[in-house]
DNA sequence: AAGGCATGCACTTTA
DNA sequence: AAAGTGCATGCCTTT
């Protein structure tokens, strides 16, 4: 900090020595004379700073990325009729609280079943995207259903489309859990995450979502053997620490006895396709453990509460290597499906119409499609996929196969803690408008088109899903974890073969929308796990372009004004903008992401004081262009493979259809209410909320810094200043898999205890399933209430 | 106290 | 006169 300020005042006295900085009127002679036209070919080597290894580790985890795309093809259910996707709407608090009880059935159902029934396609776009604007405050709800579900959870899946935020909605009101206002605002952070829509079971509305799945057949085999698991799980590092579960759920002790179901529910969700029934309940744990944990962990519910989720953490990390195979059974198809996902992506997306909503925000999340050709899959099955023909009208598209995922990398997608979409619940909308528009124009293949599909081709896939073995035998258990440990170590290294396959002892007649769904599943919960396993590899979810963020600012009446000049953060852009000699600065070419038209602006600085305010010239047309206001936002980008430098202007969807720009500039954070629109000054409040700083732009703390946190090339300061006002951010940063080695205790706050699930006592194999373990936090008289515990640093920011 | 930055405003340039 | 330019001021946050 000392230095950089001595640099900059060395900077402007060097610019001084110069000549530079003199008389105004001096100042124009040399503006006039001296005007530099800078090209943006000239600016690359100051652009990127990565190293070449640097370089190309992005790109081979972009590649990795794109391969979790294209595995999520694999996982899309052949469904020629289409109407693969839809919202799965959990319609009521019953349903939730059904799911979330779910070990009250008898027959523990997978949740992927949920989505075993298939509905009529409900089109997303323009639908979807217009869902969350409408949402509103009730957006807050499904903030609210993040806040207390895992990370993982919250990172993984999106129940904002979910009709049960109205039952959510109830379920938190009633349970007046406090300062839901900042919880909300603490969540909308959580945003960032893939939503995979869910197939609505039909039974779904008599509440009886468990009664028509039966796991006689469940493989058994596959058990889990809780003392042998923790031994493997490299858990005794510390990385899986109680703290990196903090912030999920209240911090006090009042937790409403639906919370702990909640978090059940909602960790289930993200791992459904994971953690099937005889795995938890596989999992024993003494009574006496259980009791030891609670109170080790300060007792009471909350520790309970704490203490499930540290199991709920062991019990996804422990399935991490079966997704992990899964990941890497797909490589084989690496190389072919990112185009073809990115170009049905596009092709959906433009074809769908959604590209003609101009500037507004349609959604947080990118309308991403996939496939649903079954013959895909049999090309995919034969290595006989080629880069498509010309473009056609029989290119498939159809606007409900789409998935909503967050465009990591793509402008939409950075850091670590992925994409970034945020503030979404607070007011509906989404901030990251068009994000779709980012792939324009790079699509390796413009159009697609698919051979017509055949039933042969959904028999290819079949067979191609079923052939693969069910190896899931304990020992085998073993040797994948081993794997995995190493795998992780070198996380990029993941060109494995594996011809595991999980197991699937489903009949075949239901094997096909089941086990897509399932797929699907584990596709998310791949991601999820690859996230885990190394945030950075979050900032590469790129499917074509390289977009490195740089900075952003939520623009101020100033910068939209007919100024045509925007201020932009001093530390961002010495950071990660070109170094200016002189305060002329440099002409930048920024290209619109979303247009893809390109801006003439100037990158220049005015002294200030000892100091400098860097400046965005010539922005007039592109702030009109894109009907920019007060309170929305700019993102820049480059694009680390071509230098270019990229903008996008976000807009800030505003409630009230007047989109008129708030008069007031300051966003006081007094007020205790929810905002009930989502209009900029909103967007700001609850931006403070996370952000100590005015000027830090909000979707930095929550999108791209997040991804920047992983980002090797991001300076740690913008990181660093979000993960500790966001215990999500924190999280994501704390919260690092367990094999992943890099030592998280730095991050551990000194109040939270740095708890593994094995320290808390020694585990015992014991009679206590995981159900049971529910039951025992809702008993009173299990452990004694906690002596104000150390979790203080729970979400405390958000407190007030 | 130091620094960032939003913006007012003086000044210059242009229409 | 309007638009453009650049600096200075002062508020606000951070250190």
């Amino acid at each position: 900090m000392d230095s950089e300020s001595a640099q900059n005042v060395g900077e402007v006295e060097r610019a001084e020595a110069n000549g530079i900085i003199e008389g105004q009127d001096a100042n124009r002679n040399i503006e006039g004379g001296v005007k530099v036209k800078m090209e943006a070919g000239e600016m690359d080597g100051e652009l990127n700073d990565e190293s070449p290894e640097e370089c190309n580790e992005m790109i081979a985890m972009n590649s990795e990325d794109t391969d979790f795309l294209g595995k999520a093809e694999d996982l899309i259910p052949p469904s020629p009729g289409g109407a693969e996707w839809t919202d799965y709407e959990c319609t009521s608090a019953d349903d939730m609280l059904d799911a979330a009880r779910i070990f009250d059935c008898v027959n523990l159902p997978n949740l992927s079943e949920l989505q075993y029934n298939l509905e009529p396609p409900a089109p997303l776009p323009p639908a979807a995207a217009a869902a969350p604007a409408s949402s509103s405050l009730g957006s807050s709800t499904s903030s609210s259903s993040a806040s207390v579900s895992s990370p993982s959870s919250s990172s993984w899946l999106n129940t904002s489309n979910m009709k049960s935020e109205e039952a959510m909605e109830r379920h938190y009101h009633s349970s007046s859990t406090p300062s839901i206002d900042q919880d909300s605002a603490t969540s909308t952070s959580y945003q960032n995450f893939m939503v995979i829509p869910f197939e609505q079971p039909a039974d779904s509305h008599n509440n009886n979502i468990c009664k028509e799945y039966s796991y006689s057949d469940l493989d058994h085999a596959d058990k889990i053997d809780v003392l042998e698991e923790l031994q493997n799980l490299d858990l005794l590092d510390g990385s899986l620490s109680a703290g990196a579960l903090d912030g999920f759920v209240p911090a006090d002790n009042n937790i409403p006895s639906e919370e702990l179901p909640m978090v059940f529910f909602e960790w289930l969700k993200s791992n459904k396709d994971s953690i099937s029934p005889e795995d938890l309940r596989s999992i024993k744990l003494k009574r006496s453990t259980i009791e030891l944990a609670a109170k080790q962990l300060g007792g009471g519910k909350k520790a309970m509460l704490h203490l499930l989720k540290l199991i709920l953490a062991w019990v996804q990390n422990n399935h991490l290597q079966r997704k992990r195979k899964l990941s890497q059974q797909h490589q084989k198809f690496n190389g072919c499906r990112p185009s073809y996902f990115v170009d049905q992506y596009n092709q959906c997306y433009n074809g769908g119409g959604v590209m003609d909503h101009g500037f507004e925000p349609q959604s947080c999340y990118a309308q991403v499609a996939i496939p649903t050709d079954p013959s895909m899959f049999a090309a995919l099955n034969n290595n006989t996929f080629n880069p498509p023909p010309a473009p056609s009208m029989d290119t498939i598209h159809h606007p409900a196969k789409y998935r909503r995922v967050p465009l990591e990398g793509c402008g939409g997608f950075t850091s670590s803690h992925e994409c970034q979409p945020m503030f979404q619940p607070l007011d509906g909308g989404a901030p990251w408008p068009n994000m779709n528009c980012m792939l324009q124009n790079q699509l390796p293949y413009e159009n697609y088109r698919f051979p017509p599909p055949t039933s042969q081709s959904q028999v290819d896939y079949m067979n191609y899903r079923s052939s693969t073995p069910a190896v899931s035998t304990k020992e085998a258990r073993k040797n994948r974890m081993a794997r995995q440990r190493r795998s992780m170590a070198h996380h990029h290294h993941h060109h494995h073969q594996n011809r595991h396959w999980s197991a699937s002892t489903s009949p075949l007649s239901r094997q096909s929308s089941e086990q897509v769904n399932i797929n699907l599943m584990q596709y998310q919960q791949q991601r999820q796990t690859y996230l885990q396993t190394d945030r950075r590899q979050i900032n590469g979810w790129k499917p074509e372009k390289n977009l490195k963020f740089l900075l952003q600012k939520v623009l101020k009446q100033s910068d939209v004004g007919n100024l045509g000049r925007i201020v932009l953060p001093k530390k961002e852009a010495e950071t990660h903008l070109p170094e200016l000699e002189a305060r002329d600065g440099i002409s930048i070419a920024m290209e619109d992401i979303v247009t893809s038209h390109v801006w003439n602006m100037r990158y220049r600085f005015w002294p200030n004081n000892k100091s400098r305010m860097y400046l965005l010239e010539n922005t007039g047309d592109f702030v009109r262009s894109n009907g920019l206001q007060e309170g929305d936002f700019i993102v820049l980008y480059s694009d680390t493979k071509t230098g270019k430098y990229m903008i996008r202007g976000v807009k800030v969807p505003r409630s009230d259809t007047s989109a008129s720009a708030p008069a007031a500039t300051k966003c006081t954070n007094g007020s205790s209410s929810l905002p009930d629109g989502g209009d900029a000054k909103q967007f700001l409040k609850m931006g403070k909320s996370y952000l100590a700083s005015t000027s830090q732009s909000v979707a930095v703390t929550f999108a791209d810094s997040v991804a920047d946190a992983s980002s090797s090339s991001v300076s740690d300061a913008t990181v660093h200043s979000c993960p500790e006002a966001d215990p999500f951010l924190r999280d994501m940063v704390t919260h690092s898999f367990p094999t992943k080695g890099t030592s998280n205790s730095q991050h551990d706050h000194p109040g939270s205890a740095s708890t593994n699930l094995e320290s808390l006592s020694s585990l015992e194999s014991g009679d206590l399933t995981i159900e049971e373990i529910l039951d025992l936090v809702d008993s009173p008289d299990l452990v004694a209430e906690p002596a104000k515990s150390d979790s203080s640093d729970d979400i405390a920011e958000s407190k007030d």
